[in-house]
RNA sequence: GGAGAGAUGACCGAGCGGCUUAAGGUGCACGCUUGGAAAGCGUGUGUACUCGAAAGGGUACCGAGGGUUCGAAUCCCUCUCUCUCCGCCA
């Protein structure tokens, strides 16, 4: 959510940097209502100071023995009065929370313009692997050599499901063990939320209104919408601190959380995107910070640096993008995304995006911190990064990490845990 | 799923139409006191909207929403949530 003061009064500047993500920006109607609502709220007020002050002098002129008649039918009017103004006070305040709760967040100032072909490419690491065999894809490695199950997957869960079995599903598990050991380290605490979440949560995580149809809804037999699972562990954590004030001593807070994914893709089917590369319900571990303004920028920085470390780890070959404008989510100032190599599709996919939303999230859900001394709140910053999502990280482990013999070479990171430092080939 | 009880400020807790500017206590902050501390005493202690350059006003908020009334924490209606007991259950 956007502050409606710095609307006001920069009225020009936000319909420009909205520009960047939106097709048709105008303001106008949203700050006639302000207008509109400000007025009133400044008549009701009198009206109520007035009511305030005949109620109290009711009583007293009553026990003088004075007629208060005059007054008391003067009040009935004035009552009468406050009733339609707060009523029409609420309809704009509606109008204007609803109207300002659909726009996305202004992008950062070193953002560019533009969409997927503007990203700037920040770096790379490592080189994509030459194979002198003819190199197999992740589908038909991790099929035949017994990791996933795609058949049993989808009879379960149907289309876009799968499932992980012996050592596939001790690999899994591995990863994330390995992420999740990562950010203990370096001092994030462990948060393992619920995974069904009422609506507040969509509404504060920027997803809802407008995204309510991309996540599994559960309905109730007459209250329609009533919770929705969760698509990614940030629609979580943003609630973690939601309606708290903290103090400055306890920012920057650093959480993360290891939950499955759940989205339902709608006719987002690609042949190109088989296997794992887009599914109903995937595993991640989410990293998160709630940080002071002026140290977001910094709290981006390191957890840009902590996914990036996990994947420079799994010795796969990524680079690291700066997103423009309308490739990043809508509730993000800023974003960068570490792509990961998939040499069968000859393509860098997205295994992790870090992002800072600057304050937007934050109002949405009345997150702030007071500062040592002052007695004016103040929003946080919140931040979120995939640290990481493992549903292309396995696909590029396999195909990275393929010999010519048909067995899959695993990094340190993932044979110290496992046991053996390569997946055999299947012997069959 | 059944029955009952409840929801008041950072916390505990009173209030049950105008004597409430929400009593009293605890906590916290500052001051006095002290060699230092405790105790004691004093003062202060929420959120938001709105007007204002500021100082400072005004308004709203006693779970949420509506109603009655000149006036509602207090009366009425609806909803939500929490707790206790019973049943079922991983």
């Amino acid at each position: 959510m956007l502050d409606l003061a710095l609307i006001r009064k920069n009225r020009e500047a936000v319909e420009d940097a909205l520009r960047m993500r939106m097709d048709e920006v105008d303001l106008s109607g949203l700050l006639d209502r302000d207008a509109r609502r400000r007025e009133l709220v400044g008549s009701a007020d009198e009206l109520k100071a007035r009511r305030n002050q005949v109620s109290a002098e009711i009583p007293r002129l009553k026990k003088a023995g004075e007629p208060v008649d005059t007054l008391l039918a003067e009040m009935k009017d004035v009552s009468a009065r406050i009733k339609t103004m707060d009523q029409e006070i609420r309809e704009l305040d509606e109008a204007i929370r609803d109207e300002l709760a659909r726009l996305p967040n202004l992008p950062a100032p070193d953002v560019p313009a533009g969409g997927k072909e503007a990203n700037v490419p920040v770096r790379s690491w490592g080189e994509p692997p030459q194979f002198d065999f003819a190199a197999r894809d992740h589908v038909d490695l991790v099929t035949s050599l017994g990791l996933v199950d795609y058949e049993r997957g989808v009879k379960m869960g149907g289309n876009g499901f799968w499932l992980y079995r012996g050592t596939g599903a001790r690999l899994e598990w591995a990863l994330l063990n390995f992420f999740v050991e990562s950010h203990l380290a370096d001092g994030y605490e462990f948060v393992l939320p619920p995974h069904l979440l009422t609506y507040e949560c969509g509404f504060t995580a920027g997803q809802f209104p407008k995204f309510e149809d991309d996540v599994f809804q559960i309905r109730g037999e007459s209250q329609g919408f009533t919770h929705f699972v969760l698509p990614t562990a940030e629609t979580a954590l943003i609630n973690f601190h939601r309606d708290e004030i903290l103090s400055e001593a306890e920012l920057p807070r650093k959480y993360f959380s290891y939950t499955p994914c759940y989205r339902k893709e709608a006719g987002s089917y690609r042949a190109q995107e088989r296997g794992m590369i887009r599914g109903h319900q995937f595993n991640k571990v989410e990293i998160f910070q709630f940080t002071a303004p002026e140290d977001s920028e910094r709290g981006h920085e390191e957890l840009l640096e902590k996914a990036e470390r996990l994947v420079r780890e799994l010795g796969l070959h990524y680079r690291v993008s700066l997103l423009a404008a309308r490739d990043a989510s809508a509730s993000m100032a800023k974003t960068y995304d570490i792509e990961v190599w998939i040499p069968s599709m000859n393509q860098y996919l997205e295994v992790s995006s870090v992002s800072n939303a600057h304050d937007y999230q934050a109002r949405r859900g009345s997150i702030r911190f007071r500062r040592e001394g002052q007695k004016q709140t103040e929003f946080v910053h919140s931040l979120n990064a995939s640290g990481l999502a493992t549903s292309r990280i396995l696909p590029a482990l396999v195909e990275q990490g393929q010999q010519a013999d048909g067995s899959v070479l695993l990094p340190a990171a993932l044979a110290d845990r496992l046991g053996a430092d390569r997946i055999p080939a299947a012997s069959a």
